[in-house]
DNA sequence: CTGAAAGCGCTTACAG
DNA sequence: CTGAAAGCGCTTACAG
């Protein structure tokens, strides 16, 4: 509760010497009254009021987790393990060097640029980035460092972090591939409109023509979301006249939902089909057969877009990065050869 | 970028009257200079500055959201599906309040207390307490209203909101009793420290003693944490001479991992074995055969902590609630009758 | 209905 | 090495 005019008061030197020994200004205050202050700082438990500082400095050390509301739902969080994590390490990094995490989720840009002002960010994180339309606005029209995750426009200078999708795609089909088969699905939230989707599409895309082989419109799954739209498709395979003998899944809870799906129709996995997931999540392992999956490092990502946002935070001039980490396979059980090749 | 100096020279009143137009005094100014200045406002999209506003009212419009750091590492929302779900619906309720929501992560009091201070927070919420020591070190010496989900200390005043735990594990366990199980173990974290877990062993007991039963310690399965320890407590289970037919695990994930590992040791559930969790997160639907578990309403929790908080914020005298929701059994596929009886 | 003034807690040039 | 003063953007009594 004390101000720096108390401890000034008691120190019997000036408010401006007080605040030259929080800052560590050693050239400015002798060490004897720095001693004498810090003790009574300590004794008061002095903690310097981060409004006063902010209006001054125009800087408040927040940071804001911006997520976008899916479906009108603000606990978008909970739909999506890989989320929840990414904003753990986030947070704890964050911490680390003494900023601040503001929560916030959207759905329309000028709640962000008015959160944005209001409180004097620092800069601003986007996580699970939806509508390409809001992304885009938000990116050209916010005054602080943004990063985003996961998306990259060509045309805008923006700070980005995302996987190598392609060789996501490239990798998991691929392997599929080599294992011998050659009827190879595609499930996806939405193949044509988000970035990422569209990378693992084109992945998928190249190694199938590796083979001499093209998609087949009728095994691409589109709108796929979650488990429920996992478990659709399971439904539209079961129903199927030819049915691909391997499906690659843009997500984990997707692959799960197939293969539940599958099980819950008398179609085994991996023996009647084999299923490969994306980001190595917790349902990964939780699931019978353990899903076959393509892993990316969450803590690794959100300390890329960390780094990016202290140095554009710290350069006005570095406003244009996009960070393209790798991804790697995590065999484990939902994929094995084909029955009859 | 406009500041209420700006606003207040273009309109040619004081910025006093602009303040008065903010906060909608109508009494304090005429419509029509009200009019004027808000069309000014509009059209410099002016923002107050909340550092300024804080300044002076001592009271930030922010909520912290506390979550303890377990095991050293604050991507705690990760562990669990449910602390993501809870987080977000509270980012929602709040927001639509006009509260902001910092997240924190924190493992020693004087963060928490530091943290308030300096941001002079008007409430704060503690999620997935763990250690008692700092928990009631935390609301004993908390200067802003404080709601602690999950935990309850008679001896103390404080808001809490928990779950009927007893009533959770004596109706888990009275539907095992029910369906024919007479040997029935019990799955937790940590049996003696938490009020959550104990509560769910009292009625675990009780439900026993309505059948002349006691508990049987090595069927006890105290330390058991999420998939891992349910795996290790089907390792147990699989070296044991007399197994029980059910187990009551505490947490979904950690029922998850029992079905799982039990799976992958030869044995069958529901037929060698009966399963019942608790939360009714995300992976109870996941697994295969589905979870039967004790749901709990998570958006409902989050709304009653929510109120007791605000009520707190008004009210000075507000400072001793406890509030306890009821839960509801979901039958699923976990849990049959045992093979022999 | 409207305004001039003081002040919230801090930092930043500017003097000495 | 130390201090007096101005000011960040806003609100709150107090006058008129």
């Amino acid at each position: 509760m004390s101000t720096i005019k108390d401890i000034a008061a008691e120190a019997g030197v000036s408010v401006m010497t007080v605040s030259n020994v929080i800052h560590n200004n050693h050239a400015r205050v002798s060490p004897a009254t720095a001693q004498r202050v810090r003790e009574i700082m300590a004794r008061h438990q002095y903690v310097p009021n981060m409004a006063a500082r902010s209006l001054i400095s125009k800087s408040s050390h927040i940071i804001a987790v911006l997520l976008p509301i899916w479906h009108g739902s603000a606990a978008s969080m909970l739909l999506d393990p890989y989320t929840g994590q990414l904003v753990g390490y986030l947070e704890e990094l964050l911490r680390e060097k003494q900023y601040y995490v503001m929560v916030c989720s959207f759905d329309q840009v000028e709640q962000v640029l008015a959160l944005q002002q209001t409180w004097q960010m620092d800069g601003m994180i986007l996580v699970l980035p939806h509508e390409d339309a809001i992304t885009r606005d938000l990116i050209q029209r916010t005054q602080a460092p943004l990063v985003v995750f996961d998306r990259h426009y060509e045309d805008l200078p923006m700070l980005d972090v995302c996987l190598n999708d392609r060789r996501g795609g490239y990798t998991a089909t691929r392997y599929l591939l080599e294992k011998g088969h050659r009827k190879i699905g595609f499930a996806a939230p939405s193949i044509y409109e988000s970035s990422v989707i569209q990378g693992r599409f084109q992945g998928y895309l190249e190694a199938l023509a590796e083979y001499q082989l093209r998609e087949r419109k009728d095994w691409l799954f589109d709108g796929a979301v979650h488990q429920e739209g996992g478990e659709a498709v399971a439904e539209a395979l079961s129903h199927m006249q030819e049915r691909p003998t391997a499906v690659v899944a843009t997500e984990d809870l997707l692959a799960c939902g197939i293969l539940k799906g599958c099980q819950e129709r008398g179609m085994q996995v991996p023996e009647d089909l084999s299923v490969i997931g994306f980001d190595d999540s917790m349902p990964a392992r939780l699931i019978t057969p353990q899903l076959t999956t393509i892993a990316q490092d969450i803590r690794q990502k959100a300390a890329t877009g960390v780094q990016q946002l202290f140095q554009a935070m710290e350069d006005e001039t570095y406003r244009n990065a996009h960070a393209v980490l790798d991804i790697r396979l995590v065999e484990r059980q939902s994929v094995r050869e084909p029955g009859n090749i």
